[in-house]
DNA sequence: TGTACATCAGTGAACGCGCGTTCACTGATGTAC
DNA sequence: TGTACATCAGTGAACGCGCGTTCACTGATGTAC
């Protein structure tokens, strides 16, 4: 009968929305915050952050655009809620690919594999999901501050300062050269990615995306430590 | 008097802009669509390609939205051609950085270090210029068809391909690693001007700003080959 | 347990805005004779 | 050299659109007694 269950529920925020959107829906929704929110996120997975409006996500809930305003306090602030479903999606898919791999062999190869896929997953969840992918790094919208341990958890930052970390730990990056290191990184994955985007990659053929994904992950592996040719084997 | 000059200045229609805007302008514009562009470019200078819009690069050149549609076939290539501003003012901008060094050195540090300014270039120029730097890589606007040797010359893109070969000639990047390696050079350098300007390092102080950049530019030059410490030394 | 009432979360209509684009038009230009 | 006229490059008004946001309102909820 879509009685509120908020006081039962607690978090489960989506059990509770599957069910009273499933019920006949009366006057009052439930969970409208967190209804226009991924009714955002859908908005720009499927047209980027520009598509991303307080009418359309009400519009999508099927709820007067003054409703959105009870839980948002303007348009800005449902697109950085939007941007922060996108940081999340691609952070889990990042996981999800990390954690599929298998957990044997040399700690050094291991780190060094864990590193490529991570690079790997980003690059794919862009060109999967470029409505997502632009929205998530899309100018304005506020950033969220959550807390740095949080933040380590499973953002896509968080999981490259682990596998930065675990690179230090197996030998193969200096400690001395570990600052900063995962911004280098970033950078050039995340260039890679929106190159093959917007920029001048983008009308090029997969082969060639494939090369330059590899070629990328090379030069960054050779920047960080002494790619020997046995480590190189196989990894990219 | 403001008379039509284009007969006889052929291509160089920036002094006839000057000219005729001077004057007393008359009903006839006499070089609207260089005009235009100018005035979309300049609009995308203060506010990024969003702000390129028909009617206000109209507004600006002060003529109605409809004579603009004597020069452009509606707003996309009028963003187009704004794109194209935006990326040649990139590549002088980096251009001008490289013509300002003194020549005389090693042939491969000379190399490393015009690879080094010309990254610091394109990074500067989106720090200076983000609204010019957005629009020159935002999405939509078709990007013109130019003659490889044109490209060659003086974009961005030309100039880093020179860079690289230089490289190779000099003994520094080995020829069998030269193939896809102005992509990932590049994504490096573009990832860390966007995370600056959009993303997690936007509101970072300049000195953390400065460090990354030195580490992004030190990852690339070990990546790219043997950075021995002489080498090294006072480049970064 | 029943009821009055405060509070909360929605509705519906409207505002002004700037946009892209189109229409019928007119003033200026330059050329054929 | 002078003039009629085709062509070109603008004007001015209007269209429909979707947006963000605000207003006075009302239906639903839950709590004090």
């Amino acid at each position: 009968m879509g009685v509120n269950l908020s006081h039962m529920l607690g978090g489960v925020n989506i059990v509770l929305m599957v069910f009273s959107a499933a019920a006949k829906r009366g006057y009052h929704h439930g969970d409208l915050r967190n209804a226009l929110a991924e009714a955002a996120a859908k908005l720009a997975q499927s047209g980027g952050p520009e598509k991303v409006t307080v009418r359309a996500a009400a519009r999508s809930v099927g709820v007067t655009p003054t409703a959105a305003y009870r839980h948002f306090a303007g348009h800005e602030e449902l697109l950085a809620a939007a941007k922060e479903q996108c940081l999340t999606r691609l952070g889990a898919a990042m996981e999800r690919e990390l954690t599929s791999l298998p957990a044997a062999g040399d700690r050094v190869r291991l780190a060094l594999r864990n590193l490529v896929a991570a690079g790997r997953a980003y690059v794919k969840f862009a060109m999967d999901e470029p409505g997502l992918f632009r929205t998530a790094f899309s100018q304005g919208g506020a950033i969220l501050d959550r807390a740095p341990s949080e933040l380590a958890e499973s953002t896509s930052f968080g999981i490259l300062v682990g596998l930065l970390d675990e690179l230090v730990a197996a030998g193969y990056l200096a400690r001395e050269h570990r600052a900063m290191t995962e911004v280098a990184v970033w950078s050039a994955v995340h260039g890679l990615a929106l190159l093959m985007l917007d920029g001048p990659l983008r009308d090029v053929s997969d082969a060639t995306k494939t090369e330059a994904l590899n070629r990328t992950m090379l030069l960054m592996l050779r920047g960080l430590g002494d790619l020997t040719p046995e480590l190189e084997e196989g990894l990219v």
